[in-house]
Parts: C-alpha cells; structure tokens; sequence
DNA sequence: TTGAAAGCGCTACCAG
DNA sequence: CTGGTAGCGCTTTCAA
C-alpha cells in the first residue's frame, strides 16, 4: 500500500509537490511531473478515497436512487448512467428505493444522510414531498430522470406528446373505438402514465371522439397488459378497434393477448405502444421511441455542470420521442381492403 | 454539519467518550451513553463516512461488478443484494462491466483497484483470467455469484441438475425428439450455458437418445430464442417435438415463435425453460425455477462472514432448482389423445 | 469509566 | 515552482 510520502520520496520531492503532480493543480515544473508520474506508476500508487474525501469534501461518486432496476426503462437508464460515470472517473451508489418498502425508508432517512455522493440522480421516484424535501435539503446537486417537480434539473421526454403522436397515427388511420390501456390499476396513478393518458384524451377530444375515450386500468407490466387486454378483447361487443398502450411492455402484453384469443394483428386490432423496448421489434409493434439510455448519460451531463457551477439553476432537458412504425397498426377496415387488393393483383402473381 | 465534537461537547464529555457511546464499542456506563445518544439525536449528527473510513479502514460498501443490469436474471441478484444490504446498514457500488467494452476494461484496471468497498460480489461475471488476478489483488473478500472458479466462494444454482430435470420431464412425457435451443451463437459459450446444455446431452443418452441429440443455437434473449426458433419450427423437417430452452427467456422466445407459425403448444410442441422468468406465468411455461433474488441475498450473507471471519476458506452454496409444471408441455401425441378424451367425455358436457 | 493525544492519508495554505 | 505545516472528522491506544 504505497502512500503519497512513499511516492514523494522516491521521485526526490515533497508530498505537498507530489500531490500537486499528481491532481494537476497548482504549478508544477514539468520534469518533476514526469518523475512523480512514473514513481507513482512503479510504485504503483492508488491515493486512498477516504483520504482524499476527507482532505477535499468530494466523494466522486453520484447517487442514483430509482423505484425498481428490473424493469426495462430503469434498468436502460441505470445503464446509460453507469456508462456516463465510467468515462468520468466517477463512481456510482446505487439506491434502490421500491415504493411502500421499509427498504425506501431507510434509505431517506438514513443512506441519503450520510451523502455518500457529491449529486443525486432520481429516476421515475415520485417522491412524497417529505422524501424531496430531504433529498433538497443535502445540499447536493440533484437531476431527475422522469419527474412532476420542478424544484430540481430534469431529464425527460414529452410524454403527452408521445401520446398524442401515438392516438393521431391511430385517428389518421381510420379508428375512433381507440382503447388506452394501462395504468391506473392502483391507488397510485403514476405521473407519467397520467400524463400520457391526458395526451391520448385531448388528442381523441380534438378529433371530435371525446364520446369514445376509454380507459382500461392495468398494471403497468406486460403480465399487467395481458391480464387486461384478455378481459377487454374477450368479450366481443367491448372490443376497440385500436389500442394505445401505456407503454410498450403493457402493448405488447396485448398484443400476445390477442393473439392468444385469435384476433389478428393489426387487420383485427391495432396495436401502439410508448418506448421502442427491446422486445418491440419482436412483436412488430409500431411505437413512440424513446433512448432511456440517453436520458441516463444526459442526467449525469446535467449533474456535471451542477457539479462544477452550483449557482446553476434547475434546468430542464425534454427529449421528443419519434414514430417508429412497425406493422402493429393498419386501417381498421385492413382485412378487406388487404385481400380485395390481393384479389385485384392475382393476375400479376399469376402471369 | 454537526461534528462528533459538537456532541461531544452537548453531552459534557469528550470526544473519545462520544465516539465510544455511538459506536458502541469500549465501556460507556449508561448514562453517559444516553446522554451523549440524545445530544446526537437533537443536532441530527450524522457521522462522516469519509473520515470513519480513514479511522477505520473499513468503507461500509460492497462493490457488485456484473456484465448487464438489464436482464432478468441480473436485474433480480441486484435487487436481492440491495435490499440484503440495505438491512446491514451497508452501501452499493455498481460497476458494470459488459464484456469487451471500454468500461469494462476501466473497472479491473482503475476502479477496483480504488477499493472503494469492503467486499465484491461477482454476479456471472466470467472473468478473463487476469480480471480474476486482479479481483483476487484486492485482498478483500469476494464472492461469485453463478461461476466457473473455486478461487472464490460462491453462490449458484445447480445448472446441470435443471437442465437433466427438464430433459427427464420431456422424456417421461414420452419425447424423443428433443432440441436444446440456445447459447454457443457467438464464439463466447457462456460456462452456465455450456453446463445446462451437458446436462441435456448426459440425460439424452442415458436415456439411449444420444441419437437425437441436437443444439440449435441461439443469442441467449427472448428475441435470439424467438428467431432461431423461427427458423427451427418453420421447417417441418427439422421440426422437434419438445424444446429445452437454456433459459425462460429463450423458450419463450421458441413459444412466440411457435404461436405465430401455428404450432400449438404443448399439443403439437412442448418447451420446458430453467428460471421461472417473470414472464414464465403469462406464457403458461413449465420451467425449473431459481430464485436469483435469494442467490444476491446469500451472497451478502457469504460475504459478511468473510469480513467477519477473513480465514474462512472459499465457500460454495449450491441451491437446487424446483420443478414448476404448467402447460407448455404435454405428450408428444396429446393432440390426438386429448381430442380422443374430448369425445369421450362430451357425453359429460352435453348432459 | 473517562480523557488526551496520536494518527488514518491526503490536500491546501502560506512562505520561501 | 517547491516545501513545511495545519487540518479534514473520526477512532483508538494509553494513562489516569
């Protein structure tokens, strides 16, 4: 365990000059530089954290808290911030804060506390208002991932926008029986879900098809959106001709629903989901993409410069998410135009 | 920011006495204990853990280095540990380390080596035999999570023991042609992979079908089972009639893949998974289940004794998987069987 | 049972 | 440009 002394000494200098070699600040000849460089590299000299923590009040490490890491979208953004960390140097403590857990309690009351990070990264928390009045009050920088508030810096898409572009793409097709599904299934409606809903209501509102809104409730999970779609589609004078899905994972559930009862994707039902998930392509579904991964090296960006400019005021940076069309969707009347159109190009097969 | 001194000084003793008091360590007589604990508890004191840490030597963190946070298999060990930790009063350090990228390569060689934790758990990481060394240099304990190595304790379930089960269960359903669907598509075989896919090969031919053994393989994700599955089913030649998958997430993917060509399962193909995915359920898949949330709980608990006791010698924890059957298996002839007991029974309905 | 003092390993200020 | 020195906030001997 070479220290610093242990450096200095072999390089023929003091630790106070060793140290300045080393970190880069203050005035230091280039020659001694070099020679503290390579005794610290024979050596093989680590500084110890704890040391340097202690000496500069900065840990070199961010705090990520976020509700659950197995579900795609955190885990995109945990991903994405990890990778952004790793470039910087920065080591990153994760907190994983389920909502309703003795676990979450904890962690505000007492991980938090200890600030263990020189910032805090939120992803999709929704915080009661005594967790973000602690999480202010550490006097740390702090960016949200997905967030209500803005009390601090924020990195998101525009989720009404998503669903508007998702329930237009729908209208323009033809469909007015346009079902959103999920969300909702709780007590706990989450902002994000909420606002998506809104924007597939003022959307359906604008298009003069206020009367057909329809919102079925379901956990925002795949297993979620199957259980629901099942019981929606299973009864024949309930089913929609076309569904906005919360998200991708509760579209695709209803997309193996579907399937599942025999119905036909898109001629039968149309499918549109909110994400461009991993397993979207699989299922062909036409959805709004969105880059968590993105949002996650966005946020450490954004905490950066909080980082090194603390007068920063909360910012917001709001990503547009973009149509990507599958074959999830069609005319509602596809069926038949799809086969008179076979009928009329036979001859050409056949020539 | 209240210092150790500033309680010190409310309680009316010294700071030695109040660093015993709060720690806990060394002879306080109660009273002094309670009242330096209450001067504490009114001015918030929070100890810094940087300073602690350079006392003590001791971080108070466990570093977790795994390859992907966005699989399931993954996503649930992490979560397992958070919360293990969270009731130790212990810090999570996340690094992760996908193969073969920048990131990775910055981990073994600068993180790690800041021993920013007092321990590491190594969660299917398959090091490279100088990232092992360098786990090892560290002189902390470490414990792997599903590997190859002895050098390290380790916590896993037994892989070749599940995939001889699935392939039992297959066989006493009275299949004999039987496929084991992925892993081994690039040239990296993972070592689990490889160990379940011996498994499939030892009960093949103790059964007398080392005749009929083949392995299709296959990305190790939903959408790398779903396309390889694709091409397996949709030649009727090469058609089997069950499936092992070397994992939920690729039988599933075989499932999909079986719907949308029209192949009815389990009438007309039976898969069998190992992992009881969370997804497992919706797709009515027998699997062998592992609990990988318990395995990231044993690994801490491995791993406190260690820090507990360094001479503990390299422990292995080696849980078995359970048998969950659903339906996506059946005997290979159900279809005609089942219509053949449908007849029979329609007396029973139309009564 | 308590207190004084000596570090833990590093940075940063202040002379030189 | 460099070296000495005083902390950072806590734990831990060692005496009392």
């Amino acid at each position: 365990m070479a220290g610093i002394a242990d450096v200095a000494r072999l390089a023929g200098v003091s630790k106070s000059t060793a140290s300045r070699a080393l970190t880069g600040s203050g005035y230091v000849s280039e020659r001694t530089r070099d020679r503290v460089a390579e005794a610290a590299a024979t050596l093989g000299y680590v500084p110890s954290t704890s040391a340097v923590s202690l000496a500069t009040g900065r840990t070199q490490t961010v705090g990520v808290v976020m509700p659950y890491v197995n579900r795609w979208f955190f885990a995109e953004v945990l991903e994405g911030i990890q990778h952004a960390l790793l470039e910087r140097g920065l080591d990153l403590a994760l907190y994983d804060a389920k909502p309703g857990t003795a676990g979450r309690r904890r962690i505000f009351e007492h991980f938090l506390a200890r600030k263990r990070f020189d910032g805090l990264i939120a992803v999709g928390l929704e915080p009661e208002d005594e967790e973000l009045e602690r999480m202010l009050a550490l006097e740390r920088p702090v960016v949200s991932v997905v967030a209500a508030t803005s009390a601090t810096s924020v990195v998101s898409i525009d989720d009404g926008h998503a669903a508007r572009r998702a329930t237009e793409h729908l209208i323009d097709l033809g469909h007015r029986d346009i079902v959103f599904l999920g969300g909702g299934s709780t007590a706990h409606w989450a902002h994000v879900d909420r606002r998506r809903m809104s924007g597939y209501i003022e959307t359906m509102t604008d298009a003069a098809l206020a009367d057909h809104v329809r919102h079925v409730p379901s956990d925002v999970t795949c297993p979620g959106g199957y259980a629901a779609a099942v019981d929606l589609l299973g009864d024949a004078r309930r089913r929609p001709s076309a569904i906005v899905g919360v998200c991708d994972e509760v579209a695709i559930g209803a997309i193996i629903a579907a399937r599942r009862l025999g119905i036909r994707v898109p001629s039968e039902l149309s499918v549109v989901g909110i994400d461009d998930h991993e397993y979207a392509e699989m299922f062909s579904l036409t959805t709004l993409r969105q880059v968590p991964r993105e949002q996650g090296t966005a946020a450490v960006a954004l905490l950066e410069r909080h980082l090194s400019d603390p007068t920063l005021p909360p910012t917001e940076v709001r990503l547009k998410p973009t149509l990507v069309m599958r074959t999830s969707t069609a005319h509602p009347d596809s069926l038949e135009s799809a086969m008179a159109v076979d009928m009329r190009a036979t001859p050409r097969s056949g020539a």
